[in-house]
DNA sequence: ATCGACGTAT
């Protein structure tokens, strides 16, 4: 399936060259104000990487009196930033061992770090800490285990336990509690719990505020049910909360993937009336919105006034207008693209690659899309799961299958996870070439990992069975060790 | 201190 649509009716290159005047100077957010705590410390200017983080500690913990607690604190959520969180662990139990006060910001901070890692469970185990201490919860807290277990997909457990802190009144859900669970659910595709959550929120005491619409509007929009989305907006509208550059940004780009360009002018002309002008979003939803109409031209006239009206392009704008021109196989435009990006300091990331890498090995130049695949460590990124998926599929495509098996090993020994779609890629790959014993072996070696079959190779696999039924013989009885 | 909008593979 192609994935360019037919355009609809757009002239919207004149429309948005003609639209708007940007206002000359664009307004600065409240600078950092914030964050000066403590006496003669202040951790963000310090602290610039982890080495900064744990000899700042060092001495914190040498000093008498100790720093105040809002100082540990800030140094904690630094290093959470900085995605340091083993190290923020080993601080988090030097302070313990040290004797070293804690209080409820600091544990939300460390709750949050586990959360950050994956490790709901660790953060939950905090919580007799919060008992023995006599430390309070609050709704930072819980809130931050409700992020925690939705960013581990265990959306049942997440909703038990809103459900459970509202009924026993543990805390009382605020917009941004209602906002997460809403969010989380909406991002796993349960459009209708979410808009039931802000249907109950309009009756009780918390009220909807702008981030509670937009995670509703997004979800439809997401949903392609453009539709409920612009009655909500006329709802948020109705009650006097009027939407924001976020709002816009959804609706537009839920609009553009329907190719509903004459809505999406609408919208546009309607926000620069509110006076709230198109960003670098807004104009990669355009770009995306032209590239995958096949319109590549027009997506770049769009970046060369968005530069005008001083809106500097980022990596993304480049990302999508490089995957544009994969789509139409052209492949080497991509890699000028690649080129002028990186002339203009803008250091590609993994997705650059991803998306090179997939332009080639859709020209079956599969040569150059390992040459790249190599370029990657080299720059000192790590290639994802896609990415592997991507290359896996090209080599596969053009019979490569030495360079396959050479290169789902890398995949294993570099790390990313192979996911359902690379085992049915691989599966699929082996089929397709009648080797029979490598798909065996693969199979078997699949499930001595703990992968069993899923949605995706099941149904691949009920398929070959039935149009060539011998093949049954090559298919191993799989015991997943992650079952019982 | 906690929440929201854009890009890659099947």
């Amino acid at each position: 399936m192609t994935r360019i649509l037919v355009s609809k009716s757009n002239a919207i290159i004149p429309f948005i060259s003609s639209f708007y005047i940007l206002p000359s100077s664009s307004i600065r957010p409240y600078s950092s104000l914030k964050g000066k705590v403590g006496v003669r410390i202040n951790v963000e200017n310090e602290v610039k990487c982890l080495d900064d983080a744990v000899n700042l500690f060092n001495r914190m913990v040498r000093m008498k009196p100790l720093p105040s607690l809002p100082v540990f604190c800030t140094l904690l959520k630094t290093m959470v930033n900085m995605k340091h969180y083993y190290a923020v662990i080993s601080l988090f139990r030097e302070m313990r061992k040290l004797d070293i006060p804690i209080n409820e910001f600091i544990l939300s901070n460390v709750i949050n770090n586990y959360c950050m890692m994956h490790r709901v469970d660790c953060a939950f185990s905090l919580l007799p800490i919060h008992l023995k201490s006599g430390i309070p919860f609050n709704v930072v807290t819980f809130t931050t285990l409700i992020r925690g277990l939705f960013a581990e997909n265990k959306v049942t457990d997440a909703v038990v336990l809103f459900k459970n802190l509202v009924r026993e009144k543990i805390c009382e859900p605020n917009e941004i509690m209602c906002g997460t669970v809403m969010n989380g659910l909406s991002k796993r595709g349960h459009t209708e719990k979410t808009l039931s959550l802000l249907r109950l929120m309009e009756q009780g005491n918390t009220k909807p505020n702008i981030y509670i619409y937009n995670v509703v509007i997004d979800a439809f929009c997401k949903d392609r049910n453009l539709d409920a989305a612009i009655s909500i907006l006329n709802e948020m509208k109705q009650k006097g909360i009027p939407p924001d550059i976020v709002t816009y940004n959804s609706l537009i780009d839920g609009l553009c993937k329907l190719g509903q360009w004459e809505k999406v002018k609408t919208l546009l002309s309607e926000m620069v009336n509110l006076n709230i002008y198109p960003n670098v979003l807004t104009f990669n939803i355009l770009i995306d919105g032209l590239c995958k109409e096949g319109k590549v031209e027009d997506a770049e006239e769009v970046m060369r006034h968005m530069i005008e009206k001083g809106v500097e392009p980022n990596i993304i704008t480049y990302s999508v207008i490089m995957d544009g021109y994969c789509l139409r196989g052209q492949v080497d435009r991509a890699r000028r693209v690649f080129d002028i990006m990186i002339d203009k300091c803008i250091e590609p990331d993994i997705f650059s690659y991803s998306i090179l890498i997939n332009g080639y090995c859709k020209k079956k130049e599969v040569a150059k899309a390992m040459q790249l695949l190599g370029e990657i460590s080299q720059k000192g990124l790590k290639p994802e799961t896609v990415t592997y998926n991507t290359i896996l599929h090209g080599l596969f495509e053009v019979g490569r299958i030495g360079d396959a098996k050479r290169v789902y090993a890398e995949m294993l020994s570099v790390g990313p996870k192979p996911s359902i779609y690379t085992h049915s890629t691989v599966i699929d790959g082996y089929f397709r070439w009648s080797k029979f014993s490598e798909m065996r072996t693969f199979m078997v070696e699949m499930a001595d990992r703990g992968f069993s079959f899923d949605a995706s190779t099941a149904g691949f696999l009920v398929n070959v069975v039935r149009e060539n039924p011998s093949v049954l013989d090559m298919i191993p009885e799989l015991h997943s060790k992650n079952k019982y």
